[in-house]
DNA sequence: TAGTGGTCTAGACCACTTC
DNA sequence: AAGTGGTCTAGACCACTAA
């Protein structure tokens, strides 16, 4: 009997069996792959084959490396539950505190000033703006882009727009870092008289662009989970749309809901 | 003056270039790109750095590639959005029909039994299913795993995990193709006396696994989302932990909330 | 059969870290 | 300085498609 030959190439068949080292705890997470030189060696290969069998791990987001440094099995953190709990209306009602900030408290998690840069600025919308605060394509509005890390390290990126008349004056246009005062932003719509009581999320993932991957200081192969998220008032007006990239194993999202019924004539959105 | 070195390397240059050409629409989605020869000649380097500059973009998703083929630019596919209207209990309490097929009929695209194939079979909780349903590590249950396509193409898995006590001897242990009859597996808990009341989804994206990739089909640099689905009577008894792996490209999730607001003793989970 | 992409070798050279 | 990973050339050979 003789063994049936692999028909997978070499760099392929080395990455499965990183891979299942990895899988199977053989490697711990953060700890070093072999070096190129001694997988050559073990694999009968030259050096460029190895470094396509890295490759591939590296687009499947398992390992990472460092130039001079070696290949690490990547750690895979915690994901971090975002619940709508976040946007409790008695936190930045009665409490003064921001939504994220909270959270970041309840979580445990120091928060600092820096951990959060933005960039105030009005533009016209783009379409996809437009079509989420519901006014024509071009229409100057109020951006307020946000870039939040943990620990010194990227998370996520959120930009909410605001319309004109909503926001024109108030602290939400004060470009200083950091959340908007008080309450944050929900508290500068209460103090208008525009309570946030309604919200649509819409949630989907992909690779993100080579701009996001650098300002969130993404690893090769992580993908990024992109937030769409539309507040209304209790009499429906559109007071922010916000889009969020994040980097996708950091979080994920949970909702609770009761499965809808529209024979009982329970046609709102609940 | 001269002209600053770029420091960016060859391969990652070629990538740049040809993702702008794409992202500006000189390159069309579907279209193909100029062939590793030409790319050859216009950047004065080796069939195999343009490889090199290919692979960056196989891994980002942007093209896909067929050996002997070419390298195209990948078709994006619109988004199908879920919302949780899709589990309306007049679908499968009063009409018999099932989440998912009615589904595909409001979006106008066509079912056929062939479309979904199912694996059922009685295996021991792992951890994350144990804690899904409420039961010990170990205990038996049942799964029922599918795997979903459309036009032929994989879509989607969803494997859903019952507690056998509940489905013993009903359709849902049934290995025929195909949803579980009328009402699908819901219409089977509604018959039970275990009728589906509340739910909660949890999702988040990675990269697949290879096992994934292979079944799913996936395109280098296609992320999958994972989905999370907890459903209870109104009682709050489990009667069934659902996990999906979905092609990212293909859909998005959309939730409608209320705010919460935990001041005016809103303790319930809507 | 010709064209095109995919894999691999052999070796040079560079960039970064300190294994 | 030694070790390690990253990029690139030059060229061979193979696998798949039909440009």
């Amino acid at each position: 009997m003789t063994t049936p030959p692999d028909p997978r190439p070499a760099s392929r068949r080395i990455a499965d069996d990183l891979r299942a080292a990895i899988d199977s705890g053989d490697i711990a997470p953060g700890e070093k792959l072999p070096t190129t030189k001694q997988l050559v060696a073990r694999y009968g290969v030259t050096p460029e084959t190895v470094r396509q069998a890295v490759l591939r791990l590296k687009s499947a987001g398992v390992v990472t490396s460092r130039q001079g440094g070696g290949v690490y099995a990547r750690e895979q953190l915690r994901l971090k539950r975002l619940g709508i709990q976040r946007y409790d209306k008695a936190k930045w009602r009665d409490r003064g505190e921001v939504a994220f900030i909270a959270d970041r408290v309840a979580s445990g998690r120091e928060y600092s000033r820096n951990d959060q840069t933005q960039v105030v600025s009005r533009l016209p919308a783009s379409r996809a703006v437009a079509a989420g605060l519901g006014v024509p394509e071009g229409t100057e509005v109020v951006s307020r882009a946000r870039l939040v890390r943990e620990a010194g390290v990227p998370t996520h990126t959120l930009t909410s727009y605001y319309k004109v008349q909503h926001v024109e004056g108030t602290r939400l246009e004060d470009p200083s870092p950091g959340p908007a005062g008080n309450g944050g932003g929900f508290g500068v719509f209460l103090e208008l008289g525009l309570e946030p009581h309604q919200m649509t999320e819409e949630l989907y993932a992909r690779m993100p662009t080579p701009a996001e991957s650098a300002e969130l200081e993404l690893p090769t192969g992580e993908p990024v989970m992109v937030l769409q998220r539309t507040t209304y008032t209790a009499d429906g007006t559109v007071i922010e749309y916000a889009v969020g990239v994040h980097s996708a194993s950091r979080f994920s999202w949970e909702y609770n809901f009761l499965i809808p019924d529209s024979a009982v004539g329970d046609s709102h959105a609940q």
